[in-house]
RNA sequence: GGAUCCUUAGCUCAGUUGGCUAGAGCGUACGAUUCACAUUCGUAAGGUCACAGGUUCGAGCCCUGUAGGAUCCACCA
């Protein structure tokens, strides 16, 4: 037997992965750039050419930089977006032309990219949900006839893999100071290069269905290329300035950030008094003011130093005389003025500020309004410069303590006060930050916000959730100038260049060019030399739909914008908003027309995951114990768009559990086709379904035998455009219906619900609810009833038809159990990976119906023998009936339902227990002592039916519901009082027998 | 200081423009056991939908306020 009695994810997954990518079902079908194979100006494409491949293959990723730069020279010819391997990949038998699938291009793309994760990391529990939120997108498009086109990618990571690489460097006793950039980015992309393929195998792992061919490195050379030009084009408009500003600066790292990379924390600090002697006597007019200094507060002593003036607000009436005078700055020989500005707050501290604009963001504004000048203090590693010889060469630690102590020494230390504030700190190494005078490359964002914000009011782009729409416009509104230069030699280099110095010419003092790869370069006979600097990896990263879908200024793509990115809630401001400005200026387009964010993924007491908790949770860990599909339908359930939501081992054990049924509900299916067929073949010698035949429609095949419905053969699938409803408005069912196979009807009309509810559930991102509702489809509502019935009358025709659908449809969420099953399986052909979406099913509506209440019967005979007192005694008690068609056509499905031991019809006056809830006359066998003690309960369940009905009647004696609800609301109300009223009269006739 | 979100069963969460008796998984209790599955089957208990008002025929959902929690942005000399 090909079905083993459990399921074990391990057997199968791996094999499965490289079937599937080594058949090329991942490439996607359409290609980006048109094709022209006869040379007659036709896209060929839906001519049959095969119209994948775009992208140089995977292993080219990774040439030595060395390499990969002399390749630059020779990559230009080619054409845009058309890589010179196209088609030689995959042998031409292997692939499904555009045609084959009833494609054409742009409406019938799917097109998704995935963040790309660290080239030389690990995946964690945020990149398995994303894969398992992106995959399930891809793979559901695909099964719906898309060309689905899920792109992968891989980060360099600049600012992380940096520090990974100078931590080792470190442990070998190096600095990154001994070697040049070039030496260093060459020696770094080594390390990833040693380091990587873990992150892809484990994407291959989660089952992502990318196309490989695509992966696209965040240093390849058109990226890099693209970036160049972005940048170009910027420094052209005048977007582009080189500005001496304050930064956040990392002394360890000895970069700067983007003020979104900052990290704040509050933390306890101290303020200081400190008194500023005036440097000469004020005007004896004005005596209240007769003091001879003043005192500010400041958490910064030791950058006095850098103190050009001393601010008071404007209105502070306790300083008013004093604007314009002048104090001794202490510990120097320096006076600086006393200036009036709305920064001082009167209310704080002293009221007075001292203005050091080189090392604070607020004192640099005030300087600009004043102009003040900035004097540096501290040097880019953190220690005291420009500062009297005592001081100089000290950390900025060591310098507080020495000059909080030569003040206190001096009297000039007033006071001391406890506070709390927030201090910058980097996101890496947990360093305070300083602010630092350096000047960096910025880009203007004020046209690119104002241009986004456009677009985003236009509603160009929708948000899950829809509210992050908002908020991004709020960020964009206030954004400031982007700080892009990075002290990391790990990155795009910045393609400037500098005028060497001495060379009094007319050039302009910085040029732009590509040939980052040389240090020095000439132009019109003057020498320029390279900025040192390289790009914030969110510039690069902001192109990244442009680059992945190869996009070009020539051709139309088909792929772009992308129908949906999905990414991390987190960085909505740092990626999200830059992929929408940038995108917008390259192309002219908005790059996404949704987006979907998710939040965090919690422990399971909902905390927050981190290292020094010891809570992570390693999603490999969790594949390899339960099986990727597990892992996949344990993360999507109970999770919703941009939540941050626990997660627990929990819910990958009940996804574990579903595959295990699925299977199982296979393997009985199996079992049951496989007698089914040695009968058949005893009576006919028709041999149904070959294989190449087996795709859709396969139910119509099966030969007649006894116990089945004669009339299976006429169960085909609607057209696709047919739903339940048409069917309802008046479409005839093409089958007649016996009692005796009703679940049949029954599990058709739920599945087609359940389709419905899949469809709609992905079209709106709610992708819990898509699983929750197949979750309880295939367990509570195929396994325990359709199953259970089918155990007695079979359809084989249809337990394949209704398992085929319910596999696809499951699929886009459990890729690998859904393929071993659909491998395993006799009738089946290809992969479930590219099967088509399935259409509804044909039912007749009564009979199902009538199903339904064989349920309700069912389960009313269950709940009563539970509830009966001796409940151990319970099973021996039959059923009986009083001219009921419907019992008596299906005693032996109750029989096996209901766990009873016999049916009969009800000979003479009625006895026993009545079960009131069907509707139907029905009895249980039980003596009367037995009924007797159950009295108590059927009281408890007149008065609770009773409280039901009150509560239906006070709605209806109210005149404005009857007059303003809808009528179908009213009416059903009516109805209810009607099935309630009737509930208590047998239940009350019920009693009275007792 | 500004913004956004959250508060529903013991736990973790659903609940789509307001409309049947507010749902699920896990957990709990009780029961089942010849065969697709113990990764099983059946039954049940468990909710003042944070609180207070308002709008409405009708509110978990809309409005106002309060309390508690989370996140982001800005600021904190």
């Amino acid at each position: 037997m090909k079905f083993a009695s459990s399921y074990e994810p391990n057997q199968y997954e791996s094999d499965i992965y490289a079937a599937w990518e080594a058949s090329g079902i991942f490439n996607p079908k359409i290609s980006t750039v048109p094709v022209d194979n006869d040379g007659d100006g036709v896209d060929d494409r839906e001519e049959g050419d095969t119209g994948a491949q775009t992208k140089p293959a995977a292993s080219e990723h990774f040439a030595s930089p060395s390499e990969s730069r002399e390749a630059e020279s020779s990559r230009v010819p080619d054409s845009p977006g058309r890589r010179p391997d196209s088609a030689t990949k995959l042998s031409p038998g292997e692939q499904q032309t555009a045609n084959e699938r009833g494609l054409s291009p742009d409406s019938d793309t799917y097109s998704i990219v995935m963040p790309p994760p660290n080239a030389n990391g690990n995946l964690h529990i945020g990149h398995g949900l994303t894969i398992a939120l992106e995959d399930s997108l891809a793979r559901y498009y695909r099964l719906k006839g898309k060309s689905s086109w899920y792109i992968p990618g891989a980060d360099h990571a600049g600012f992380e893999t940096w520090v990974v690489y100078e931590k080792s460097l470190e442990k070998q006793g190096h600095t990154r100071f001994e070697y040049s950039r070039d030496d260093l980015y060459a020696r770094v992309w080594d390390f990833v290069a040693e380091q990587r393929g873990n992150m892809e195998l484990q994407l291959r792992a989660l089952g992502a269905s990318c196309s490989w061919n695509d992966l696209t490195f965040t240093l390849d050379e058109n990226v890099i290329d693209r970036v160049y030009t972005t940048f170009e084009k910027m420094w052209n408009d005048g977007l582009i300035y080189r500005g001496e500003k304050l930064v956040n600066f990392c002394p360890k790292h000895r970069t700067a950030f983007a003020d979104i990379e900052v990290e704040h924390k509050d933390e306890k600090g101290t303020l200081w008094d400190i008194e500023y002697r005036l440097a000469e006597k004020s005007d004896s007019t004005a005596n209240e003011c007769e003091v001879g200094s003043i005192i500010v507060s400041t958490t910064r002593p030791e950058t006095l130093f850098g103190d050009v003036a001393v601010a008071v607000n404007p209105n502070d009436e306790r300083y008013k005389a004093l604007i314009g005078q002048h104090v001794h700055l202490p510990l120097t020989d320096k006076t600086i003025p006393i200036i009036a500005d709305e920064h001082a707050d009167p209310e704080y501290g002293t009221g007075a500020v001292k203005i050091t604009p080189a090392h604070d963001f607020d004192d640099f504004e005030v300087g600009e309004r004043h102009g003040l000048l900035r004097i540096k203090v501290i040097a880019e590693d953190g220690t005291m410069i420009n500062v009297p010889e005592k001081y100089h060469g000290l950390t900025t630690a060591e310098c507080r303590k020495k000059v909080l102590k030569d003040l206190k020494e001096q009297g000039l230390l007033k006071g001391e006060h406890k506070i709390t504030h927030s201090v910058a700190h980097c996101y890496k190494c947990d360093t305070v930050l300083e602010p630092m005078l350096k000047k960096q490359w910025f880009i203007d964002v004020e046209k690119l916000a104002k241009v986004a914000i456009e677009h985003l009011e236009n509603n160009e782009i929708k948000f899950y959730p829809e509210n992050k729409q908002k908020v991004l416009i709020n960020y964009l509104k206030g954004l400031k100038d982007w700080n892009i230069s990075r002290q990391i030699p790990w990155g795009i280099a910045i393609p400037m260049f500098k005028k060497a110095d001495n060379q009094a010419t007319d050039e302009p003092d910085w040029i732009f060019d590509r040939r980052t790869n040389l240090q020095e370069i000439e132009k019109a006979g003057v020498k320029y030399v390279r900025d040192e600097d390289t790009f914030d990896t969110w510039f690069s990263s902001s192109h990244w739909p442009i680059v992945c879908t190869d996009w070009t200024e020539e051709n139309f793509n088909p792929y772009y914008p992308l129908n949906v990115m999905e990414t991390g809630a987190d960085i909505l401001f740092a990626w999200v908003a830059r992929m929408i400005m940038v995108g917008l200026y390259v192309t002219g387009e908005v790059p996404f027309k949704e987006v979907y964010l998710h939040g965090l993924v919690l422990d399971a007491h909902g905390k927050k995951m981190s290292k020094s908790k010891g809570n992570v949770i390693n999603p490999m860990d969790l594949v390899a114990k339960y099986g990727s599909d597990a892992f996949r339908l344990g993360i999507l359930r109970r999770r919703s768009a941009g939540m941050n939501q626990a997660f627990s081992e929990n819910s990958v054990i009940s996804g574990r559990n579903l595959c295990n049924k699925l299977w199982n509900i296979s393997r009985l299916i199996q079992n049951m086709v496989d007698e089914d067929e040695s009968q058949s073949e005893a009576v006919t010698s028709e041999h149904f379904a070959s294989p190449s035949e087996s795709q859709g429609g396969k139910s119509s095949r099966v030969p007649d035998s006894p116990g089945r419905r004669p009339d299976s053969a006429t169960r085909l699938s609607l057209g696709e455009q047919q739903t339940a409803s048409d069917h309802s408005l008046g479409l005839t069912p093409i089958v007649t219906y016996t009692t005796l196979n009703m679940g049949e009807d029954w599990i058709c009309r739920e599945i087609n619900s359940c389709l419905e509810q899949v469809e709609n559930s992905i079209r709106d991102y709610r992708f819990a609810e898509a699983v929750e509702i197949l979750y309880q489809t295939i367990w509570d509502k195929y396994a325990d009833w359709f199953l259970e019935s089918q155990k007695i009358y079979q359809n084989t025709s249809l337990l394949k038809q209704t398992l085929e659908t319910l596999l696809i449809a499951l699929h886009p969420f459990a890729p690998f159990v859904t393929e071993a099953i659909w491998q395993n399986l006799s009738w089946t052909e290809g992969f479930i990976a590219t099967q088509k979406w399935p259409s509804r099913l044909v039912y007749d509506a009564i009979t199902a119906e009538q199903f339904e209440r064989l349920i309700t019967v069912v389960q009313e005979v269950r709940g009563t023998l539970q509830a009966l007192p001796g409940t151990n005694n319970a099973k021996k008690y039959g059923l009986m009936y009083d001219n009921d068609g419907l019992i008596a056509d299906n005693e032996l499905l109750i029989k096996t339902l209901a766990k009873v031991p016999a049916i009969n019809p009800l000979n003479g006056s009625p006895r026993g227990l009545r079960l009131a809830l069907a509707n139907h006359e029905l009895y249980l066998d039980v003596p009367e002592k037995v009924v007797k003690e159950y009295k108590d309960a059927l009281t408890q369940r007149i008065l609770s039916v009773g409280r039901e009905l009150d509560a239906l009647n006070l709605r209806m004696q109210n005149p404005n519901y009857i007059d303003k609800a809808p009528a179908h609301l009213v009416k059903e109300t009516q109805d209810q009082i009607k099935e309630k009223e009737s509930l208590i009269s047998r239940l009350k006739t019920q009693l009275s027998l007792i």
